[in-house]
DNA sequence: TTTTGACCAATTATACTATTTTGGTCAAAT
DNA sequence: ATTTGACCAAAATAGTATAATTGGTCAAAA
């Protein structure tokens, strides 16, 4: 995924249980996928997965550690691919496309019992979904430097961007995709609609490519940094 | 409710039922909601339930439609409320406020398992919301008319506020309310982004008021109508 | 005539057992 | 040193017989 030269053979082993582990889970969901199963389809024995793992519990916990940083480096490079990505339109329309792209993610954010099953009886999926969200706290920041408008508290624009997210990933259960317009002019209808309606003209631009080019690498190195001490 | 004057004694025994199955339903849903209980609950013998609708999937279909008539009585009273109602966008929040009243409609909207039941897999609940959504005949009646913005398809914008609406009325079920911002500022704040997000300024702006309040009235009617000859 | 609630067939919940599947282990194979 | 897969206890599932509840009826009461 990350290098395509690299063969699923070469492929270092807990990052093919992972993508097993994935593919199972987006079809059958957490409660219907097995440890087995998992172990067949990533091609090693169950054993292997316990060498790895301590229990189910804790290779989900990864999986969804894997899919979030998938899902940001995925974003670090459709931000950097874009170079009108210096708006905040741009930047949510950038953070919708990553996050529908990814099956599970997308699960844990619209709480699709589903997919989840028993996991979010067990596990709160805040914890890993709240990192998604644009943050009080960097919308507030934005809204400093005049990028967004000020007549609207820096609490319920965040929450407009909650409502919003949540409406585009789970209007397909309401309104099925063959009764939709095409996916990306809805998508970037809503960049549209946001920077007409949330944005300010001018502002300082780069700011925002920079800002959020430097939340995602340091996200992405906690997450390497957790990722090499609990093995 | 339409008056209060009416005491609960002389309130016609059909609407008390459907105000007792509201009630009983809201709480239980559907599926566990009986009709002895319902009975009891509006202080009738469960024979009187039998006596107007032949079974309990006609019960709740009349309540739906009750609750619809009800909604569209509220949001008919909002809108004349309301002197600056003459907006789009003003239209909309009065639409989402009206839903969000309604338990059962918010549920059949957001196609609420936990309330519907079984009742979703018989019924199709868009037979019921997709006469609350903006049709996309009007949004494209309202394009025409100059009062919203012409770089988007008419299909596109209705697809917005259905996205929109999707949201706001889940939204509570990924952040608690006492997370949120409150009510009232978060209904102004949506009704403000699609101000300046899909609106046009100028137009025929009496036009909306007026056309809106003309398509109630007609719903109205028609309900009217199938509720006498179908008892 | 209008309304009731005891009554019934049928569905659904419950309690229990038998069977299968599952997460997790570890002696043996590589 | 690694990796495996037969193995096991525990948990989930399927099957079943029984009890309780439910939607719907209708003779009798109001």
């Amino acid at each position: 995924m990350t290098n395509p030269n690299v063969s699923k053979k070469r492929m270092e082993r807990p990052t093919r249980i992972l993508e097993a582990a994935s593919r199972l889970t987006t079809r059958y969901g957490f409660d219907k996928t097995t440890v087995d199963e998992i172990a067949r389809e990533a091609g090693v024995s169950k054993g292997a997965i316990y060498l790895v793992w301590p229990g189910k519990e804790e290779l989900f916990d990864a999986l969804i550690e894997f899919e979030m940083k998938k899902l940001m480096i995925d974003m670090r490079a459709r931000i950097l691919a874009d170079e009108k990505s210096d708006s905040i339109a741009a930047l949510y329309r950038h953070t919708l496309l990553s996050i529908k792209q990814s099956p599970l993610i997308s699960a844990l954010y619209t709480r699709d019992g589903k997919i989840l099953g028993d996991f979010v009886r067990r596990q709160d999926p805040e914890r890993y979904t709240k990192r998604l969200l644009m943050s009080k706290e960097s919308v507030a920041a934005m809204q400093s430097a005049g990028l967004l408008r000020d007549d609207l508290s820096a609490e319920v624009i965040t929450y407009l961007f909650s409502i919003m997210s949540l409406g585009f990933l789970s209007i397909n259960s309401i309104i099925p995709v063959e009764n939709a317009p095409p996916f990306d002019s809805t998508v970037e209808a809503i960049a549209a609609m946001v920077e007409s309606g949330l944005t300010r003209p001018g502002g300082n631009r780069p700011l925002i490519k920079e800002s959020t080019l430097q939340m995602l690498d340091l996200m992405l190195e906690q997450y390497e940094k957790r990722g090499s001490d609990e093995g």
